[in-house]
DNA sequence: AGCACGCCGACT
DNA sequence: GTCGGCGTGCTC
């Protein structure tokens, strides 16, 4: 010790002058507020500790709502009264976010012109931003009798809501969402007094607590009872601890019991944090399988790139792709490092998951927007402990913060559900991937039979040559790809077939059955392909909201039928008579999943089937159990749209209809042959992946173009090339970046009127630039959920040396209108 | 996003 | 003359 007197130095008086006198430290915080853009300065209570990075609660006007905690600073910001500078009411969360995350955020944020708080807010668990919510609770005490005379009608309303609840408590958007006037009915009963107006605080943590019992004394007193040491002795079988009520079910005794066991000293009560993982079935257990040459080759490869390298492993379907993924993660494991394997729908793929489960068993953790927002918290902690695991998810596990990560995988890299196109940022996967593999440094692996043409492109051109290419020629045992059988739907009209199935297909699916053999038929969407029309008058049913028309549902024969809009979800009867004429000849049209099993029910009424689509597949685990139903043999045929394409793995399956290539292909948009060849290449490699070789038909009115072909020869590379020559001609992506930027709104003209000046306003901005501006037009649905839509597509050069400042175009929108900058769009509609 | 303040039309 | 509609502006 230099400085014996060092201890009391700090209680003597400042002598010097400091900036700062009060030694006080400031944080700057960036709050969850759309509008607010630049960091506020908040104060720490005494009481409490934070640093950046940390999540806490803040006071925002009349409000608390969330924010991270970006830096701690020492000024305050010129202009800024300290008087104004209000503290933090509470910390939330620390330590939320791993190294190089905010980097990876900030790119989000900047690449695709979305504010860094709302990238934030979609990486984070839901939730944990939260803001603080009005109530209003009822003051009973306050209401004089005869009230009913003395208030408005609109406070009446009100008051008579909050009395149908139990505590007399709503919260005030509730209740101005259930009332015609509520905030004015608020307005006269909060005057009166006769309810108040309190602040529900966001919960200051997330983690569940739940009561535990731990076995605390291990000897057993002579005064115990014979059923108190009873339970002692079962609670020490099981390791001492466990959850109180599984406890209490197990001892079969009460809660009381064991509060009295507690306050003898022998247990002890208390909450714990606990960490929610939903259970899957339990799986046997899973070895390594010998590798085929070329997949020991991809590994070594992938082995050796030692950081950051982009890796296409271009695998024909059934090639064992998912044996690289698993032999190339478990040495990392061993390292301590963690592994992100992202897929396109994690319910589509419970096979994947189950085969990733039976070779790691709990190092694995799923990740995807259908779990609880708790578990999704609770796996967000799981993986910041740092622990060596798995995650596998979809899009948004892009953002799981996984401290040491050892490879990133997109399996069917080209599957467009990685692009997120509902609320900004409208990220694609594999591009953040990118990034987050190049700051983590290690290599990014993406899968795919039909790989997208844009990593294709990339990967031939291997930019700072960091690029690999590895092939999987051949499936697994050396299996032949299946022949496929196009069939032209002209001809067989011409031959007088007016079934939707051709003779060829008819025949196929005869002999199914006689051969004990199972299929699949697949059912490309179109666009709405099952409206209801008048056969008198030509009405055609539409949404009363968007500019669509209505879906017919019907699921059985005594269900009730439905017209649903699929992009609102409204949902009406089906009407018996035309609105328009009065004609009973209201009919549906269009070959959706429930025609063709009607159909098939005619034409084959012994064949088993299962229909496998949106409708039957709505409840969580749907997918598992109807999937395991086919796969145990109790069904001959799966009908089903696009879920049919994916991971789908089930060796029995010979055969693979397609009902009609058609939809798939004239949907018009530049990605629509893309799209079709990843498509129907991949519900083709459903078929003979087992011992039996398969086969597939495919039912089209163009058998001719050049997609058709492509496919029908397994021809990835002449697809490309026809593809690729379209795309550099017509100047599409991947030789031109695309920017859409979509205005919508309530009012008609002022979506249009302001796209108009956006539109100026770009033409300005990018000047003497070479760029293409398509539009301002109308959406190709004009209305969605009211409001209605025009855009605008901006074609830059693919390499866009600076950025450009799309984000003032903002301020050009009225309130009324809201614009969403998509970058690098897929779907245009 | 909330919420407050502040300016114009139909009522006592 | 007020009440009450909802159109701008601010939030450390």
């Amino acid at each position: 010790m230099s400085n014996p007197s060092c201890g009391v130095l700090l209680c003597e008086p400042q002598t010097t002058y400091d900036p700062n006198p009060a030694n006080d430290r400031w944080l700057e915080v960036l709050v969850d507020c759309p509008g607010i853009e630049e960091t506020l300065t908040y104060r720490t209570p005494p009481d409490l500790q934070a640093e950046a990075g940390d999540i806490v609660t803040v006071p925002l006007g009349g409000q608390m709502v969330g924010g991270i905690v970006v830096r701690e600073v020492t000024q305050l910001p010129p202009g800024l009264d300290s008087q104004k500078v209000r503290e933090i009411e509470d910390v939330v969360a620390v330590g939320f976010f791993p190294a190089h995350y905010w980097e990876l955020l900030q790119n989000v944020a900047d690449y695709y012109y979305t504010p860094f708080i709302t990238v934030v807010k979609g990486a984070l668990p839901p939730g944990l931003l939260q803001r603080s919510q009005r109530r209003i609770r009822l003051q009973s005490d306050a209401i004089p009798p005869g009230f009913e005379v003395f208030c408005s009608p609109a406070a009446l309303a009100v008051l008579t809501l909050l009395q149908s609840q139990k505590q007399g408590d709503y919260t005030a958007k509730y209740i101005q969402k259930q009332i015609p006037q509520g905030r004015k009915g608020l307005r006269d009963l909060l005057k009166r007094g006769w309810v108040e107006s309190y602040l529900d605080y966001p919960p200051p943590t997330k983690a569940l607590q739940k009561q535990a019992i731990t076995l605390v004394s291990h000897h057993f007193s002579p005064s115990l009872s014979k059923r108190q040491e009873e339970i002692l002795r079962l609670l020490k079988k099981q390791g001492g601890e466990m959850w109180l009520t599984d406890f209490v079910q197990l001892a079969k005794t009460t809660s009381k019991t064991l509060k009295r066991l507690e306050a003898e000293g022998y247990v002890v009560i208390e909450e714990r944090e606990m960490l929610r993982f939903s259970q899957d079935p339990e799986q046997g257990r899973d070895e390594a399988k010998i590798l085929s040459r070329e997949q020991q080759q991809a590994l070594n490869t992938l082995a050796d790139c030692g950081g950051f390298a982009e890796v296409l492993l271009h695998g024909v379907t059934g090639s064992g792709k998912t044996e690289v993924y698993l032999q190339a993660i478990a040495p990392l494991l061993e390292q301590g490092k963690s592994a992100l394997v992202l897929v396109p729908e994690i319910g589509l793929t419970p096979q994947l998951t189950d085969r990733f489960r039976a070779r790691f068993g709990d190092r694995i953790r799923v990740y995807h927007s259908a779990l609880s927002d708790g578990e999704r918290y609770d796996t967000w902690r799981q993986m910041l402990t740092g622990e060596p695991q798995v995650v596998i998810g979809t899009r948004s596990a892009i953002f799981a913060p996984l401290p040491h990560l050892g490879l990133i995988i997109l399996d069917e890299e080209h599957d467009s559900s990685f692009k997120q196109t509902q609320p900004a940022p409208t990220y694609h996967a594999r591009t953040v991937a990118q990034w987050r593999a190049k700051l983590e440094n290690c290599p990014l692996l993406l899968g795919s039979a039909t790989p997208a043409l844009e990593t294709w492109v990339r990967v031939q051109e291997n930019p700072q040559n960091s690029t690999l290419y590895l092939s999987l020629p051949e499936r697994i045992y050396s299996r032949p790809l299946p022949p496929i059988e196009i069939v032209d739907l002209r001809k067989e009209l011409k031959q007088g077939n007016r079934s939707i199935f051709s003779q060829s297909l008819q025949t196929a699916l005869e002999n199914l059955q006689q051969n004990n053999q199972q299929g699949i038929l697949f059912i490309p969407r179109r666009g709405h392909s099952t409206f209801v029309s008048c056969r008198s008058c030509g009405y055609v049913i539409e949404c009363p909201h968007c500019d669509v028309s209505l879906s017919y549902h019907h699921t059985h024969a005594l269900a009730t039928e439905l017209l649903r809009c699929h992009y609102c979800n409204h949902t009406q009867l089906q009407p018996p008579q035309c609105p328009e004429c009065g004609s009973p000849y209201l009919k549906f049209f269009g070959t959706g999943t429930q025609k063709v099993s009607q159909e098939l029910s005619r034409l084959f009424p012994e064949l088993r089937v299962i229909r496998f689509d949106s409708d039957t597949t709505r409840t969580k685990g749907s997918h598992r159990a109807l999937l395991t139903q086919f796969a145990q043999g109790e069904a001959d045929l799966l009908v089903g749209t696009q879920m049919l394409t994916k991971g789908l793995d089930i060796a029995q399956v010979t055969l693979v209809g397609v009902v009609a290539a058609d939809g798939l292909l004239f949907l018009g948009d530049y990605y629509a042959a893309e799209r079709t060849f990843q498509t129907l290449t991949q519900v083709a490699g459903r078929a003979g992946r087992g011992a039996d070789p398969g086969r597939v038909i495919i039912q089209t009115y163009s058998p001719d173009h050049p997609v058709i072909q492509a496919v029908r020869e397994h021809n990835y590379s002449r697809f490309a090339q026809d593809a690729l020559g379209e795309r550099r001609s017509a100047h599409y992506p991947p030789y031109c970046r695309l920017i859409l930027l979509r205005l919508s709104g309530l009012d008609e003209g002022d979506v249009q009127s302001t796209a108009q000046w956006v539109a100026q306003a770009c033409r300005t901005l990018l000047g003497e630039r070479d760029y293409e501006l398509l539009g301002p037009a109308p959406g190709a649905i004009m209305r969605i959920n009211r409001r209605y839509r025009w855009q605008i597509l901006l074609k830059l050069p693919r390499e866009q040396s600076e950025s450009l400042n799309l984000e003032q175009l903002r301020d050009l929108c009225p309130r009324s209108v809201s614009l969403m900058i998509d970058v690098d769009p897929l779907m245009m509609n």
